[in-house]
RNA sequence: GGGCGAGUGGUGGAAUGGCAUACACGCGACACUUAAAAUGUCGUCAGCUUCGGCUGAUGAGGGUUCGACUCCCUCCUCGCCCACCA
């Protein structure tokens, strides 16, 4: 018998299918669309591993699944490949970081194309293409002329290790409090920078109410929801020596127990009033100090710090109280507006600072407990003037209005995302368009809507450096070539920004670029666009949920604004791909021994085996260990299905086969639409299992097992399509990915008769048969005539009966 | 400290209010074989059993229900995310 040879099969298939494009999406096709994406890699191991495979694997047998039931499906690849990961293979292997280009990625192209994944690889692109970055600079040209790009002295994270700054999102927490880089985990620091941001808190609230609509998991929701951190509550006007100063409080309703004002040490406030205060030294010291306080100390430390600006006090414009004033540093610089009003009697940090410090605690808030010093919830307000007895909820209310009314505050909404610094002093990315002019101004290289500026001006290509490796003092790597730095500009003297883009800007608009990636007029055209958005699957990696996927639907809602975009949201849908770990259970990773390279089980079982293993391991969305066992399992399944080609007879199959055939049909079917493909694969085995038995096999019936057994295992099954169908030479259209799901018929599996448990008191005791969708007389006769349950009965009295239509019956006694 | 999620055989998992442990892996016995591999057949949650079955079990405890792995409450353990956000 002919045995399975995965080598010898998917030499022959893996080709074919790229040079007739088998997977081309067709813009404005009558065939409705389906927009699949996974995130694009980027690359930077030697090959693909097997987190790619595990993200890349899934979303291909959907969007094989769908093409086969009359879909015009984009499932679209390409590289992101600017940053850091480039520049380290680099650094590493010598040479130049854009040879990723070329040592890389067509390998990776190579690895996708073993993998047997159904790219349309025409809409190939590429985040370092200067076709491609010349639209990433013209849509940040976009931001720039609206006024949401900014150059602005901001505390940023700078990391040593890496020489260039980074986003608080790529900033992490390690186990013991120090912070350090998401990527390599490099210790950073807060340094003051003038950088690049982009004004992502101007979207909070768009970016926020966008999400309802949105088919998202929950947790992504509450993630994305957490990190913009809406809070709403007021404003309150104080007065420090003539200066107004305004604080912001989700408490209102508490302003009667303010005992002191709290600023935070980097606050230019405290500059303004310098010279009123009477202890300069102390205060100077301990700002000093706090700056060189690295935030592991400040953690470690539970206890808080401050000092009292002595001689002066801050006024409530409100209330008209006095209160005495503190810098310390747990008042953050870059929430609210850096000032609190402190009321100790209702909120912890405040309560454990004025204990410390001795400072007097208001309570105005009575609660049910009456005898805690320091109370967080509602209750009556007490001690706080003519509002004595409210409800503290109506009063916070109540509160807001009369500032309003007297003009000393406000209602106020803050939120905790923070503006999104968009420069690195890095070489590997984007140039920005912009030149600074002698005066100190900043001005794009061209206007975005004039198109042959546009033409003679982008891309502002990447210039060669001596020497692209990172520097000490914090510049970027771009000032090292004078030439390309100094440049005239409209007759005057001017110096291109040095600084690039993160890794990030290639990504936010990629799947834009899908749509129509060669188009040289425009970013996208917009016909095109309203074909294909939003995107309808969109599948990736948790560690995305505040970074990429936020950022992303940023761009794009600003795009929708400025009429760009059709749709207010990239994607309609997502789904965060689980973690494969080591077979040992711990996370994969050179140092543990325990990575698997996928390319191997390729060579040794094949694509198709591999592609099945990573399926059947489990749920995409869940974390596992990788099994090396299971892929022999699916190698077997395989290879049986292979060899039963040599059974194949036109004799009609038997009732039990056509039924087990249409009983696999129906839930394969509903288990990819749900993208449950491990127990998808249980059900092929099950119905393989059966069929095995057999010695001769009804054609029919194989070939529609082939074609649902298509996405799976795209090169077995294209083989044995084309042979049991006598195909003596290639043609695209007879390929087994082009063909239509089969369809399964429902009345095959409904039976006259059901099985169904009896129970009695709630326990199985014994198995009916019935009549299908039998009333519940007729069950109830049949329950009480079986042997067993009339011994059970004996003389004892039926007190009722459950009946559940062709499920259970359930007998109580 | 806060948020989210998860806990089911030796292992990966299935079942999301109706026969818990599907499908695999592993293990055991047997068959084929000089032998091994491969393959096939049978067995495989635990305890008891007169071999017909009976009983218990889905992290622990409680609740709702005729019926709970599934819903609710309390607790324990693990994972992920966030963390002085006024």
């Amino acid at each position: 018998m002919e045995s399975y040879d995965h080598s010898k099969i998917e030499e022959k298939w893996k080709d074919k299918w790229f040079e007739d494009n088998v997977y081309e999406a067709i813009d404005f096709s009558d065939k409705p669309k389906k927009y699949i994406l996974a995130e694009f890699p980027y690359p930077s191991g030697k090959a693909l591993h097997v987190g790619h495979a595990m993200r890349y694997t899934v979303p291909d047998v959907y969007s094989r699944f769908l093409r086969m039931n009359g879909y015009n499906v984009m499932f679209p690849m390409g590289w992101d490949a600017f940053g850091l990961p480039a520049e380290n293979y680099a650094i590493k292997t010598g040479g130049h970081p854009s040879k990723i280009n070329t040592d890389i990625i067509p390998h990776y192209k190579d690895c996708m194309m073993r993998m047997g994944y159904g790219v349309d690889w025409n809409r190939e692109i590429n985040t370092t293409d200067p076709n491609y970055y010349k639209w990433t600079q013209w849509l940040f040209l976009k931001f720039f002329e609206q006024g949401l790009a900014q150059y602005k002295e901001t505390p940023v994270w700078w990391c040593e290790k890496l020489k260039t700054v980074l986003a608080d999102e790529e900033v992490l927490n390690d186990k013991d409090g120090n912070k350090i880089s998401e990527r390599d985990g490099n210790p950073v620091e807060k340094k003051m920078l003038k950088q690049w941001v982009l004004k992502i808190p101007q979207y909070a609230e768009k970016l926020l109410r966008g999400l309802k609509d949105l088919d998202f998991p929950e947790a992504i929701k509450i993630a994305q929801t957490n990190w913009i951190g809406k809070s709403e509550g007021a404003e309150i006007d104080f007065e420090i020596e003539g200066e107004k100063v305004s604080i912001f409080t989700t408490r209102p309703d508490t302003i009667y127990g303010i005992t002191f004002m709290g600023i935070a040490p980097e606050n230019p406030l405290i500059t303004k009033i310098f010279e009123h205060i009477k202890n300069k030294d102390a205060v100077s010291e301990y700002i000093n100090k706090s700056k060189n306080k690295s935030d592991l100390e400040k953690q470690m430390l539970k206890e808080k710090t401050g000092v009292e600006l002595k001689g002066i006090t801050a006024k409530c414009l409100l209330i008209g109280r006095e209160v005495p004033i503190y810098v310390a540093d747990y008042v953050l610089m870059d929430y609210g507006t850096g000032v609190v009003m402190a009321v100790p009697a209702h909120d912890e940090r405040d309560f454990s600072f004025a204990k410390k410090y001795g400072i007097e605690i208001i309570k105005v808030i009575e609660g049910n407990d009456k005898k805690t010093d320091l109370y967080i919830g509602e209750g009556i307000m007490i001690n706080s003037d003519k509002y004595n007895g409210m409800k503290s909820e109506d009063f916070k209310l109540k509160i807001v209005e009369d500032l309003e009314r007297e003009g000393v505050g406000k209602k106020a909404v803050s939120y905790k995302i923070r503006d999104w610094v968009f420069s690195r002093q890095r070489y590997w990315g984007e140039p920005f368009p912009l030149l600074h002019l002698e005066d100190g101004s900043v001005v794009a290289i061209c206007d975005t809507n004039n198109p042959k500026q546009v033409k003679e001006m982008l891309p502002v290509t990447l210039p060669d450096v001596p020497d692209y490796s990172p520097t000490s003092d914090g510049s970027s790597p771009l000032d090292k070539n004078k030439e390309w730095v100094n440049i005239e500009f409209k007759g005057r003297k001017a110096k291109r920004e040095t600084d690039t883009m993160p890794n990030w800007a290639g990504s936010c608009w990629y799947y834009l670029r899908y749509c129509d990636p060669k188009n040289d007029e425009t970013f996208a055209d917009m016909e095109k666009l309203k074909y294909w958005l939003p995107v309808d699957k969109y599948f990736g990696g948790a560690e995305h949920t505040t970074m990429h996927l936020l950022y992303s639907r940023f761009w794009h809602k600003f795009l929708y604004d400025q009429k760009l975009v059709p749709t207010e949201e990239p994607y309609q849908w997502r789904l965060n791909g689980g973690l494969l770990l080591g077979a040992d259970g711990r996370k994969m990773s050179k140092s543990y021994g325990n990575t698997v390279e996928p390319m191997e089980y390729v060579d040794q079982y094949g694509a198709d085996s591999t592609r099945m293993s990573i399926c059947f391991l489990g749920p995409y969305e869940d974390t596992y260990p990788w099994n090396t066992n299971s892929i022999k399992a699916v190698r077997k399944l395989i290879s049986n299905v292979y060899q039963m080609k040599n059974k194949i007879t036109n004799d009609p199959a038997s009732k039990e086969i056509t039924k087990a055939y249409n009983l696999m049909l129906k839930n394969a079917t509903s288990m990819i639409e749900a993208l449950k493909m491990n127990t998808c694969i249980s059900e092929f085995m099950i119905f393989i299992n059966i069929l095995k038995k057999e010695t001769k096999i009804n054609k029919e019936i194989y070939k529609g097992f082939i074609k649902a057994f298509a996405p799976f295992a795209p090169f077995a099954s294209e083989d044995i399509w084309q042979e049991i169908n006598g195909y003596r030479k290639w043609k695209k259209e007879n390929s087994v990915h082009l063909q239509q799901w089969p369809k399964f018929d429902i009345n095959v599996l409904e039976e006259d008769t059901v099985l169904i448990p009896v129970q009695i008191n709630g326990r199985v005791k014994a198995e009916i048969e019935i009549t299908r969708d039998a009333d519940e007389n007729g069950a109830k006769k049949t329950a009480l005539n079986n042997e067993k349950i009339k011994g059970l009965i004996g003389d004892k009295k039926l007190l009722s009966v459950i009946y559940v239509k062709n499920r259970i019956i359930n007998l109580l006694l």
